[in-house]
DNA sequence: TGCTTATGGTTAATCGTTTAACCAATAAAG
DNA sequence: CTTTATTGGTTAAACGATTAACCATAAGCA
């Protein structure tokens, strides 16, 4: 390895002056100072990062905190973290909390719980990251972090509590964009199959949902509601229920694209035609949708750019800069494939 | 923040005392050691890692190199990685090469996607990891990268060369458990749908195809191979091939899940009923391979293995020590979907 | 001529560890 | 009663950078 003190000594100057022109910080003569970088070329010396990251005390390295990096939009966000990165000149140590949810899931171990997403944020600290980003689906986690840890920290997907930073995006818009998209497609009777009742994303398509149908003036009807998990079999099973209905809608906006897998694959089974006979829209834009039997139609969150802003915050604030925002939230768009079919006469 | 001068001066020593205390290297006095020990309690103090590691000249950190963290594969990979380096106490930088398939497919760039890969290594070496592991499907990519670089380097999941460290899976051995799966239920007309022709994999599958029916005394009917791209399309073009042939196979082996889902609705549309009137097995064990309208029985890759035994491998070449084999190559296991009829009479 | 001010460079402290080398005091050995 | 080990601890030199403080020398100015 080669060090300042190597190309001190081989331009015959001090180490301080190889610093001052490495990094421009003084003015020196255009004699040494091409002494120095002749050295500097010979050598392909690059500065030590360690020894300059303790000296500065930053390490232009930040954290990123996946709660599994398995799940697509957290690995696409990632992916977005990333390029933001690699532009400023950043890197990434990945910590992946793939415990999470098997500790989640045993009620006697909260307490490990609460203590395994600490242990992977002290353990960012200890690395002496500039800032850290929170990747993860599931508010349900987010209370456990205990805040403040002294460094920037904002929330990518996930929406923080009030007085976070976080970037995230607009539910309830991309549920309206959806229902509206239905409604455009002449439909009336539409029927909603929603996620699991108690988690966030429900809650704010469904009102996305409501609010399209009150703006079209379409009446609101207690039996076109039906719950779901997110998973696929939920989509299955539902669809049969759906099916049974004495009067059956002729869309249903389905809160996923699992679920929406689900409803696709079971209403075939069932003989009906999508979206001859029922259209279906779902939301994620996942690899799945594509590769159905009839490809769906669906809301795609902007992934890769909530990672992409998400890491912009961050390192507007270990900046130290403000940022004028301290909360993105951003628009998803529709990609219409051939899972709706237009029922004006 | 706290460091050892704060305990050293809390606890009435020197700074080498509590540092000999801390990493155990130096008896000391039944009575200092508590002192110190009660100080350190005290402050929640914990050693600068980066001083720590300029010290040492070692980070107790990898660099993990992945082609596209959004492939399924990968992530999976990496996430077994992330599991042993846990275990370790290591930590891992990653880099996405997310524009290596752009660079790739622009001809006159060969020199930007070479020298795109190195800047990347290049990178995580001005970083100090101890070691580096490429998680990549791509064997294509492989020798672009300039080896040696004076820490140690594993491949996951694509083979290294010759002489490389790699963990990977058994090509051959799963693609005769997928055929002799669909021979031990009586299939003996077996199409094969096969990847890219140039592909490492595809050759590797083709041999455990070939191998299994020469095995069982069947013939290899040149009528009976078709190519894909691993894409989806190529699969649902090739299946109305398929179809079309004069004497129509009662199963066939598609290398992967993803031209197997193309398979599997194209037939359906063509109203065939898989799997009674037509086999299909795949390769991957993808998310796709449950939610499709007939679950695909499929052979899983063992990607969180090779994630995990490659940390394993790079940690024991980073800590000096010589590694039993410098290839290891897991097996793959069949999983048992709805894809897949028995025709024995 | 003297005083100030640039200009171009060096010295040395610092970041927070580890660890070889040293030292004092006590115990063991001859 | 020396000599030699052992025990328990300290000092100070690294690791490789940054940067404030300093110091010549030359130039500018009255």
């Amino acid at each position: 390895m080669t060090t300042l003190k190597d190309i001190a000594k081989l331009a015959g100057v001090s180490i301080a002056s190889v610093s001052y022109v490495i990094n421009g910080n003084k003015q020196l003569s255009e004699e040494t100072t091409k002494r120095i970088n002749e050295a500097i070329a010979q050598t392909n010396f690059t500065p030590h990062s360690l020894a300059k990251s303790l000296r500065m005390g930053k390490t232009l390295t930040i954290g990123v905190l996946v709660e599994d990096i398995r799940g697509m939009p957290i690995a696409d966000i990632v992916n977005g973290i990333e390029e933001n990165l690699e532009e400023h000149g950043y890197q990434m140590i990945l910590s992946d909390l793939h415990m999470l949810e098997k500790l989640y899931n045993q009620y006697d171990q909260i307490a490990d719980y609460k203590t395994y997403i600490n242990n992977s944020v002290q353990q960012m600290l200890r690395s002496h990251v500039d800032g850290i980003i929170y990747v993860g689906l599931h508010d349900r986690h987010i209370d456990n972090i205990i805040n403040p840890i002294g460094i920037p920290f904002v929330y990518a997907y996930s929406h923080g509590s009030k007085h976070d930073h976080y970037v995230s995006y607009n539910n309830i818009d991309g549920a309206m964009d959806a229902v509206n998209y239905l409604i455009k497609h002449g439909h009336r009777e539409i029927a909603i199959l929603a996620g699991h009742p108690d988690s966030f994303p429900t809650h704010q398509r469904m009102e996305g949902f409501i609010t399209s149908l009150n703006h079209a003036d379409l009446p609101i009807r207690d039996d076109y509601f039906f719950y779901g998990d997110w998973e696929y079999p939920s989509g299955f099973e539902q669809m049969k229920n759906i099916l049974a209905l004495p009067n059956r809608p002729t869309a249903i906006f389905v809160m996923n694209d699992l679920m929406a897998a689900g409803c696709i694959n079971s209403a075939q089974e069932s003989g009906l035609k999508i979206p001859l006979d029922l259209s279906i829209i779902g939301f994620d834009n996942r690899e799945i949708a594509s590769y159905l039997p009839v490809p769906l139609t669906t809301i795609q969150v902007p992934n890769r750019e909530i990672g992409y802003e998400s890491a912009k915050m961050l390192l507007e604030l270990t900046e130290g800069n403000t940022v004028e925002y301290n909360a993105i939230i951003l628009p998803c768009n529709l990609i219409e494939r051939a899972s709706v079919a237009s029922i004006l006469s």
